[in-house]
DNA sequence: GTGAAAGCGCTAACAA
DNA sequence: TTGTTAGCGCTTTCAC
């Protein structure tokens, strides 16, 4: 004995409350033609009734989902929380739903959420990729539109990414660190920064320093990761001068591991930090950082994913220096 | 620019492409029963079309969505964040989409959201909340099930809740300012975090102390708001020699405004923040924490709000004290 | 064991 | 301007 068989209030509810046809009541409904009469009744009844559209409904039969797919690698590094937060900015100011997922920077893990990204008919991905090109392939296959951010996929140069300027972020940072005396720098970044890691490159080969493989040192994007590969770095290469964290985890990694290291920033080893955030201030010494709009690009990347227009170019937004105190000039 | 219509792939592919009916390739899908013939045609011709059920139609049929709708304040606040962390975490070994929204701690908007949220069908519903009880009316009408997060609700004492042990929390960070020599302690409260508060009280109570409403002081839950508070405080009440954050972003703010007003921590006031976080470790002096298991808490609202059985209680899970050294005897 | 058929709530043709 | 109707892709009786 079902009493309250909590039944959804439907189109067809408000029609006959209304007294009209369900088309009436979705035309009225989506802003289609109506008499000024027929209107009245129709937004009356619905609102009597407190009647919400079921989107599932509407999306089936549009064949089409409206949301937006957010994926990214660790929704606890603050640098995807902010990104996050500006697609959520974005896509809330639009109306859309976001469905997120963290693919903890495994390959597998996001094939599996883009699968079920698709089983959602959601037809519109921001992703900070952690697999290859080939990841993508059931998704365009869907015919789903994807704007990648923070970092382009090899072999998908054609679909849209908005990264911030690694090649000019490095540069700055390098000559930085060259002006200060550094020729021993070494570079922490995360697997896939291969953007940062040229423009690292790049940046100290213009200067004439030496490149050394050794000291690029990769590490996924896990805290344990981060710290494992700063602790290594700064224990074999006590020769090195000065590291370039990729980013806000790898430089916490870094300032943790040089404290357990008894190496005194900035004395003992300089420090910059790729990406700023609210505690380098906090932090002793105030850390260096090369600041990038992090909110701001997950904006202008739901912003594209919404545009429908097709043949969106990528966006490369500008990063900053911001001299702190982690920075020494070499003896 | 798709150049061929990209038709989705549907059961009826599959049946035709299997020689079976759609009914037959939905029980096989779904682990009903088949001959082994069939099933294994079935299968086969799935894989080979990369057939993927559509969640619209399956949804639409059952009349319900399986995903689970998240609603925090500030995905920023790395709190909030770790929450999310956990809730995913348990979401997707669940298989569950989650569908995420930033309040803003902001009642309209969350009231907006809740709508949303019914719009898709969402059935399953996470939420720190911002508003009162009211706010939750069309959802609970609207048959969804919710599990509120770090704070239940005035008025809504039937809803499940998963929250930190607040006033142990607070009694144990008291007693051991108290310890300290303490009297004049001040704290930095969220909006709603009213179970906090009436902790706060009742310690400092328990203990004897004075409690001075203006030393009670609340903010929304933004940086901007929170260091108003922070220095607000800091710069009327000279007085006080101990201030207790009710969560990391108003620690930020206070560590920020001490720092502004030449305030030496813990020397001319001491500190202690409710949510241990990554840099309160790196900052200087490291901040003394009453840590919060903040993953945790958004793992079992998962596991609540995904276990059907109704008449499930809250939870609520320990804090523990972290000595670090933002904390003096006062002299 | 298997398939035909009836919808789930909605929108878009097409009629009236 | 309005209503009728045919599905969108799926699951689920109910016959066979």
């Amino acid at each position: 004995m079902r009493m309250s068989e909590q039944r959804r209030t439907t189109i067809k509810d408000v029609a006959e409350a209304a007294e009209v046809g369900v088309a009436t009541v979705s035309r009225v409904l989506s802003g289609g033609s109506a008499s000024p009469a027929t209107r009245e009744k129709v937004l009356a009844a619905a609102a009597r009734l407190d009647y919400r559209p079921s989107a599932l409904g509407r999306n089936l039969r549009r064949r089409r989902t409206g949301g937006i797919g957010l994926l990214v690698p660790d929704i606890t590094d603050t640098f995807y929380a902010r990104l996050a937060d500006g697609v959520l900015t974005c896509a809330q100011a639009a109306g859309e739903p976001v469905m997120i997922g963290a693919t903890r920077d495994d390959p597998e893990r996001e094939a599996e959420l883009i699968g079920s990204l698709i089983e959602e008919s959601v037809e519109r991905v921001i992703a900070v990729p952690s697999g290859d090109g080939e990841m993508w392939g059931p998704a365009f296959r869907a015919g789903l539109s994807v704007v990648f951010a923070e970092r382009p996929v090899r072999g998908r140069e054609d679909v849209p990414a908005v990264v911030a300027d690694d090649r000019s972020g490095m540069r700055t940072a390098v000559e930085y660190l060259a002006g200060l005396g550094h020729r021993r720098v070494a570079f922490l970044a995360r697997h896939g920064q291969e953007q940062r890691v040229r423009g690292f490159r790049e940046a100290m080969a213009a200067l004439g320093l030496p490149v050394e493989e050794e000291l690029i040192v990769r590490a996924r994007a896990t805290r344990d990761s981060a710290y494992a590969a700063a602790a290594g770095l700064l224990q074999h290469r006590t020769d090195l001068t000065a590291v370039l964290a990729g980013g806000n985890m790898l430089g916490e990694a870094a300032v943790l591991a040089a404290r357990e290291l008894d190496l005194r920033v900035p004395r003992d080893v300089s420090l910059i930090m790729f990406d700023d955030v609210p505690w380098a201030e906090l932090c002793s010494p105030p850390l260096t950082v090369i600041s990038q709009p992090a909110q701001d690009m997950g904006y202008r990347a739901a912003e594209l994913v919404l545009r429908e227009g097709r043949r969106t170019r990528g966006v490369t937004l500008p990063t900053e220096l911001i001299v702190r105190g982690s920075c020494a000039a070499r003896r």
